[in-house]
DNA sequence: GCGAAATAGTTAGCATGCTAACTATTTCAC
DNA sequence: GTGAAATAGTTAGCATGCTAACTATTTCGC
């Protein structure tokens, strides 16, 4: 019987995590894909239409810079391309390249076989309390969060206020 | 009311981890210490004497590359020092520096105060629900997952970490 | 209309994690 | 006893995250 205590949420959460992530990590790499490149792929492949870098930083709770070099690796990798928008010179739309479109599907199955292997013995009923908990501590976290102040929280799963644009101007032409 | 969906746990226990994370690394950065830092003090704190690197290692649950850098920058920060084992010449103990010791309180005082901050409205019954839950997701994605790792021809095997020291023989004296 | 502010992206430099490959030392099989 | 294997630590090189400071472009106040 093991002994619940408190005071190891913090450690219990973080190894749980760093198991989870490992764990996918390591079924994903035959396919020369890291949780950071995956997620950034199923992000691109849920949305209407490309992505600007800024939206994509968005979604995936990262930087901007950090996202700069991700996409260097996913490009130079074939998985996407990036082209200047003649509608906004600022802008580069990050589109799905043909090698990512095959294995989205592959990429979603592994996840979710993972997911159905780690929660096998979990009742549905922890498993609901266990997610309602984290959720209203990380919201309580990001309460002060850079990333929150800067506008959406860090949670790739809520959706932004901005399906589009800061402005809503919905830059779907691509140049 | 949210909806709670089982699906959404991978990358809600990932953004829960990260937004704790942040909050700590934050709070501790006007004392110099990241988490990685405070982790290995703490560690240190609590051993009932120096430990090697191995060790440190092991209960951080990092690899010893990892921690060489690590050690190096808590070295060159003075809250640790280095010492030959003259018992193993192998072995480096790790001592802990006297700032660490004057600092150590204040990272329990302000890790506790964030997780009181942060389980503030959580029902003890349903922390312990969670945390049941994490532990056993842990424990799982931990296991060595052979069948799985061969048939994906993933050519590393490797040596699982075993909980301590393989001989366990705790080497106490420091040179 | 024009200059200041905001926005998109980049580069530089650091922190923290990894594996692979190496040296030095100790232990173990024989 | 001695040579192979195991163990402790290191270095090199990469992945992925960050902040600060920069350029280019667009928008907005006036």
């Amino acid at each position: 019987m093991p002994k619940i205590d408190p005071e190891t949420i913090g450690p219990v959460l973080g190894g749980t995590a760093r198991a989870w992530r490992l764990k996918l990590d390591e079924r994903l790499k035959p396919m020369g894909l890291s949780q950071a490149k995956w997620r950034t792929l199923l992000h691109l492949s849920v949305a209407p239409g490309p992505l600007t870098q800024a939206e994509i930083a968005a979604r995936l709770g990262i930087e901007e810079p950090t996202l700069v070099t991700l996409l260097h690796r996913l490009e130079s990798g074939g998985w996407v391309t990036r082209r200047s928008s003649s509608y906004d010179r600022r802008c580069k739309m990050v589109h799905l390249g043909r090698r990512a479109r095959r294995v989205i599907a592959q990429i979603n199955a592994a996840a979710d076989e993972l997911r159905h292997e780690l929660l096998a013995d979990i009742p549905a009923s922890q498993l609901r309390t266990c997610i309602s908990v984290l959720v209203r501590i990380r919201d309580r976290a990001e309460k002060s969060d850079r990333a929150y102040r800067r506008g959406m929280g860090a949670s790739q799963f809520r959706l932004e206020r901005n399906g589009q644009d800061k402005k809503g101007n919905a830059i779907t032409k691509e140049s």
